[in-house]
DNA sequence: GATGAATGAGCTTTCATTCAT
DNA sequence: GATGAATGAAAGCTCATTCAT
């Protein structure tokens, strides 16, 4: 269980997880991308399976990491909403593979994959929920909004547009999405 | 190609894809949900792949015209939206199998599947962004939103959401999911 | 077993057998080239195999017919050798399709046919080599050859040199294969 | 690619394809005789298909080689020829499953494989082709016959006595067979 | 620990055969 | 008799996993 050994394996599993989803990827395919043999693989994960929770454990955990920093930098709800939201199109952004994975894979298919990672992806959300939980309590969030509901949706939005400027945009500028998902989201559409 | 034998196996092939996605579903699985041999199927749609993306084309087709038939019948750029937020989550609501399929399959890994689908899903985006932009001319949505980014941001929050009930939660009420996420959309988080 | 209805199917088999092999040959594929429906096949013949042996013994009964006839009409042992030679040429010339079967199902892999078969190809072996020990008998066929090795050799090399022209031939003149076979087989090559 | 892995499912592969052909051979059945498993085949060879025609070439290879040496070593082209015939009748006795296989699939059937096989099907043959045209070039071979079509006959003829004798024959002499081909191919049936 | 050849369960697909219409 | 949709056995091939080196 080197340490050393498994962050090679553990890139090459995202990129090949991320090019071709759970069921296509080979672990041989994995083996090549990390430069070492198949065995190897087996040395340091049990299982296919095992290697590929480990990744979204792994993932959600920063990107929980990621977020939690940025908001707990702002002091006001409506701050820590934005910089939750800049915080994870910047993370998608930085890692392009884990978003596409995270979708597709999880959030998809939730209940293919295990009880535990089915918390984290309700401890990511449960975040969202908080914060605009507390927003309504001070007033700065609309009392409408059913806030499971609008956890998910921002989500969502920023994971939906993330993921579609990866895969089909002919050109991608980081700053006007991010802005115009800041402004979609705290103002809506309507002028 | 009898029409009446396709339908069984339409609808068990959406059941079963929903349920294990495209890789982990068996040919031989769908056609026991069927209630019909295996060789049947190979009757009907040239291939495994063939029958999901017959699947994917015909899901994209009804949402399509359920969501234009909706829009047309409003006057107003606001209503037409709010009627195209209403129409994907009652379609969604309504073909919850194929919801999943869409996003964990499709948005998840859009490379994946055929040129064929991939003007459909753009086809769908285009029909959101082209309501937003004759809204900016009208003046009544914002003009600093980048409508290629904001269509995806709303489809992505209903079918998030959507699909967040689906899979996970505990009561489900679908007036006060449609209700909240017209005012987010619309108007987003702020007071 | 209406003999009108079995032509088509007959000549049809014979075609798309010697096209692709038995094994390569669908059921399908004979009865689209027959014009019939699938079904129609099994009215007649009891199963591919049986259609196929069916074939194959018509086929071998219309070989040595041809060769009997034209073996019959000649005084000399001589002249019947050249007949022979001369018929089964003008045989595989006119059903080049069955000589292809022949060749390649038959005599390349004897013991994968029934008994039934089997007779037959020895008949037709018999035939030559009675010839040739007649001829021993009467001093004009020379002695020192084994009659039943020669008789496969002069099947193998009109078959051969038949099916050789049908395959790769550029150009193809019956009648200098025909006289450089006779010429061959009655006096070697050696000057 | 192991050499010493392949030799035994080379062995095999030619026992299973000479008794069932090419289709009617399996490769779970290839592998059991092997005694390996059905996936170290495919670790060997990239498809059935692909084993199929390494054994063409590598056995048309020794054809080729085994009757190259034999004729390089006579000095007439009568003594080349007869070496020829004699070195074709050897590699067949040693090679008997070759010899089935050879026969029926790539004779019988040309055009299903690929080029690359037909090249060195029509390498052989001119072989034999361009040892007749010296010799009538030379005055010892009758100028009367076309050599592409002897060439073919005397390949047929020495091809189909020796599967006739694998095949049917109840006593199998080798030397009485080599004597006979050799008297009838030189000097022809009559007296 | 690292390797990669060997394994065999499990998948997609084909197609001879049956049989209700 | 003619039809062709339905059937399911059987085949080729893949790949996660094991284990001797």
């Amino acid at each position: 269980m080197n340490e050393t050994r498994r962050m090679p394996i553990f890139n090459a599993a995202m990129k090949v997880f991320a090019e071709k989803g759970f069921a296509r990827a080979t672990v041989n395919e994995i083996a090549k991308h990390a430069g070492i043999a198949k065995g190897t693989i087996y040395n340091n994960y049990k299982s296919k399976k095992k290697l590929f929770l480990a990744l979204l454990e792994e993932g959600i955990d920063r990107l929980e990491a990621a977020v939690s920093r940025e908001v707990a930098r702002k002091d006001t709800i409506l701050d820590k909403l934005e910089a939750l939201i800049s915080a994870q199109l910047s993370f998608f952004e930085e890692y392009r593979d884990y978003c596409k994975v995270l979708l597709s894979e999880v959030w998809g298919l939730g209940h293919r994959w295990e009880e535990q990672v089915q918390r984290l992806q309700l401890g990511y959300f449960q975040t969202i929920q908080e914060l605009l939980e507390k927003g309504q309590a001070e007033g700065v969030i609309c009392r409408d909004l059913e806030t499971e509901t609008t956890a998910a949706a921002i989500f969502g939005a920023v994971g939906v547009a993330a993921l579609n400027r990866f895969v089909f945009a002919r050109e991608y500028k980081y700053n006007r999405i991010l802005q115009t998902l800041k402004q979609f989201l705290l103002n809506g559409v309507a002028k």
